[in-house]
RNA sequence: CGCGGGAUGGAGCAGUCUGGUAGCUCGUCGGGCUCAUAACCCGAAGGUCGUUGGUUCGAAUCCGGCUCCCGCAA
């Protein structure tokens, strides 16, 4: 297996790969257009079917159809790859290779074995750490303090294949999901075609993962969003920094529910039971946790865009004074 | 046609039900107090009330169309 670093002096590649891009949301198309921006040749595309998504629930294609159909490659969205139907016209594209990244579809063997060099996969973890469905969200949540991009060669199983290539980035103590998102675009694309150089070349080694150091990243839920305020500050500002962008971390107040965006941990502890506001303020509102202080910083109440607890206090103060209960 | 909330000086909101001089908390600007201040005191500027049509002597307020924003749902 090379690292990233040391790929940089790789040979040209001795030729150009035909590839079917799978994948659907933005992390995908990010890809994608890295690729479009490459000596390879994208020759058609998988992503989910359109869904109804956003208000109005009108069926809106992925981000990845919406970048494929820009450069006019042909677009294939099955509901599912098991049945033979599907897998022959996939067979019939004659592909080199196939990069799947994010595509939320699973791809049975024979669809793994139907492109010459296989599937490959872009996964937003060191592997085998955070295999799975939530990786970016997951990793910050446990206070990684370390992620990057794991290329790898895919296997029956989830995420456990081969691993190629590794890209490292940090994980910043204030990083929310969304950052640390964008950041491994950022890491993955040349990562990628760097790999997919070496594919076409043959020079990456594959490396097994070691299962005994795996760990899974399960799919985040509204269900977990609520904030539990016998837990410590720190725990809690993790949480809401990878529930950020979404599904977003929730408190109750006043029998109402109330988005938090942004928060820090003090290391003042106070006396006061758990979920008790201590003050608010323009710096932010601070409430006892079972351990430390958290100190909101901005947040979105029911029907209303997110903001700053300044500009909140401007008409809010009464609902924010000192004493009131979080649950 | 999925359900619901909203649009009012630069910001966040009240006022709309019960039409009749546009208000609050901040910010900005000027002045004062202070060793000093993000603190306090005094004063000022700043709004065709999202847009469009209608009802009315009179519309932020009532009725219809449109645009944009937000929550639920995904």
């Amino acid at each position: 297996m090379h690292r990233y670093r040391q790929l940089s002096d790789t040979l040209p590649p001795m030729k150009s790969l035909r590839i079917i891009f799978a994948g659907t949301p933005e992390f995908a198309s990010a890809h994608l257009q890295a690729m479009l921006d490459s000596q390879h040749q994208v020759i058609a595309v998988y992503t989910q079917p359109d869904r109804p998504a956003g208000r109005g629930q009108k069926l809106m294609p992925s981000p990845v159809k919406s970048l494929a159909a820009q450069h006019n490659i042909p677009v294939y969205q099955p509901k599912s790859l098991r049945n033979e139907e599907a897998q022959q016209e996939l067979a019939s594209l004659n592909a080199d290779l196939m990069v799947v990244v994010a595509y939320g579809l699973i791809l049975p063997q024979v669809v793994l074995d139907t492109p010459e060099l296989g599937c490959i996969n872009v996964h937003g973890s060191i592997l085998p750490r955070w295999r799975g469905a939530a990786p970016i969200q997951r990793a910050i949540e446990a206070g990684d303090t370390e992620s990057g991009v794991t290329i790898m060669q895919m296997d029956a199983g989830l995420d456990t294949g081969n691993m190629l290539l590794k890209a490292f980035c940090p994980i910043h103590p204030d990083d929310t999901a969304s950052q640390l998102h964008d950041r491994l675009i950022a890491v993955g694309k040349p990562a990628l075609i760097q790999a997919l150089d070496a594919i076409a070349s043959n020079q990456l080694q594959p490396e097994k993962q070691d299962d005994s150091q795996a760990c899974y990243a399960h799919k985040m839920s509204k269900e977990e969003a609520m904030l539990d305020w016998q837990r410590s500050a720190q725990a809690l500002d993790r949480q809401i920094r990878a529930f950020n962008p979404w599904p977003v971390a929730i408190t109750s107040l006043d029998d109402t529910n109330i988005r938090v965006w942004e928060a820090s941990a003090l290391e003042e502890s106070s006396k006061e039971q758990p979920g008790t506001l201590i003050r608010a303020d323009k710096g932010g509102l601070d409430i006892a946790c079972s351990e430390g202080t958290l100190r909101i910083k901005r947040l979105q109440l029911a029907g209303s865009r997110a903001m700053t607890v300044q500009e909140l206090l401007n008409s809010k103060k009464a609902m924010f004074s000192a004493g009131k209960q979080f649950s």
